[in-house]
RNA sequence: GGAGGGAUGGCAGAGCGGCCGAAUGCGAGGCUCUUGAAAAGCCUUCAGGGGAGACCCUGCGUGGGUUCGAAUCCCACUCCCUCCGCCA
């Protein structure tokens, strides 16, 4: 959620900013004139209250001297009062149902630094690291899924007759791999981040309040008899940790990393990209989140981005960092920095990590502040980033590490951890 | 799953119809004293909203109810603790 009060004290400009997500003018119209509407009526109310408050106590005060009849008389008047409250109280929570409901359609605003644009073409490539297309030329690169299969180590079609498309099932050296990654990765961040191990299922209060269950989208899934969603992101158990709180100055920032398994339902994505570990609904991950002071976050965001770029770079995978354009931006994000792999298979760059600033976008819905060392409170601002996701750095891994012979030659940073260094399946 | 007990400010913990946003202690901040520190003393210290301000409104797990008036009484829910059962 935004701060409504920019709406109130800077219409123009924050208009101009939110314009360039697309926002619709009179959506913010909308929404401020209802904070208004809602001023209004809360300050009737607050007046009616205070001599409702008034009026009780001297109702108190008439029955312990002993003068019934005139506290009587005073009940009788206070009725008007209370209807008169309950009627604006009814007033009030209509206006704040329908104003939750346009401000839940606000996105934030993007950071002034991102670029204009409309769509991922507009988006603007930072750099490139260890790529060179002549590396690739002269040699034929098979998909990840037809060298995993030859091998013995994915199993796309038992995947499906257990559980259906968009899900995998991995064997052997497959599995191992997989659990080498994560294990990788956990060690390779716990000098900045605090491992958790967070529960994977979450009240539907806590994963609203992070921003992943919205009544225009849930990627979520729902258990049957319990109000619990299967997390589509660790950052959903990370945030939510401290929703509610006030932090001392001192702990922040606070650098969380969570191994978990990831669940999504991916509607509407059916048919795109969905061979093999491209896109699934179950996956395994190592999220970086994290919370700190406002005037920290970017300083904080450009660390995140390099600790998540190490995991690549320690598989020494060629990958390439993308500044999402402002018409690009997740609705929460302010600001996003893409890492792709480079994907010889599908000669394609695939996306395996999205390192996010959400401001105090998320903080403002979770009510997670910090109190300030000079005194009072203020929101916190977070940040996320995939520290690995690995269905695609798994399939990367197998691609770039094709030999003639069709085994798969491991990095070396992953050897100690899966105990081999050439997949032969 | 069954039976009890509980949920109050940063923490501990009183309060059990009006004088309670709330005793007391700890913690934190400021001041006095001191060469400095400690100790001692004095003062301040929950959050959100409205108002130029005086000040006002709201919040005692959450949501309803009773009442002129609810932290306090009633109902439902959530969570925590103890015991029993089951169990990786």
């Amino acid at each position: 959620m935004i701060d409504l009060k920019l709406l109130t004290d800077d219409f123009e400009a924050t208009a101009a900013r939110l314009a360039r997500k697309r926002v619709p003018r009179d959506l913010l119209v909308q929404a401020r004139d209802l904070g208004e509407g809602r001023r209004q009526v809360t300050r009737q109310v607050d007046d009616a209250r205070q001599e409702m408050n008034a009026g009780s106590q001297a109702v108190g005060r008439l029955m312990r001297e002993g003068r019934r009849e005139e506290a009587d008389a005073l009940k009788e008047g206070l009725a008007d009062t209370r209807h008169r409250i309950d009627t604006l109280e009814v007033q009030r929570r209509q206006i704040e149902a329908t104003l939750d409901e346009v401000a839940a359609r606000i996105p934030n605003l993007p950071d002034d630094a991102v670029p204009d644009g409309a769509s991922d073409e507009d988006n603007r490539l930072l750099r490139t690291h260890g790529y060179d297309p002549a590396d690739y030329e002269g040699h034929t690169y098979e998909p990840h899924w037809e060298v995993a299969a030859r091998l013995g180590i994915y199993d796309g079609e038992r995947a499906a007759k257990l559980s259906g498309g968009m899900f995998s099932l991995l064997r052997g050296g497959g599995a191992r791999l997989l659990r080498g990654l994560v294990d990788y990765a956990l060690d390779l961040h716990r000098d900045r981040y605090l491992e958790i191990a967070p529960p994977h299922a979450v009240r539907s209060e806590v994963i609203t309040r992070t921003g992943h269950l919205t009544k225009f989208e849930s990627q979520a899934y729902k258990l049957r008899d319990d109000d619990l969603w299967l997390i589509p992101t660790g950052e959903v158990p990370l945030m939510g940790m401290h929703q509610g709180e006030i932090l001392p100055e001192t702990d922040l920032p606070l650098r969380y990393m969570a191994y978990t398994v990831c669940w999504r339902r991916e509607a509407g994505a059916a048919g795109k990209d969905t061979r093999g570990l491209q896109r699934l609904h179950e996956f395994h991950k190592v999220e970086l989140a994290e919370l700190c002071r406002p005037e920290d976050s970017e300083s904080e965001l450009a660390a995140l981005l390099a600790d998540c770029e190490r995991s690549l770079q320690g598989l020494g995978l060629p990958y390439r960092v993308v500044e999402l354009c402002a018409g690009d931006l997740t609705f929460s994000a302010s600001k996003v920095f893409d890492l792709e792999v480079y994907s010889p298979g599908v000669d394609k760059w695939l996306e395996v990590s999205s390192v996010s600033s959400v401001t105090d976008f998320q903080a403002r819905r979770g009510a997670i502040r910090y109190r300030k060392d000079g005194g009072g409170t203020a929101l916190v601002h977070s940040l996320n980033g995939s520290g690995l996701a690995t269905p695609r750095v798994w399939a990367a891994i197998i691609e770039h590490g094709q030999q003639p012979d069709g085994t798969v030659r491991l990095p070396p940073a992953l050897v100690p951890y899966v105990g081999i260094e050439i997949l032969t399946g």
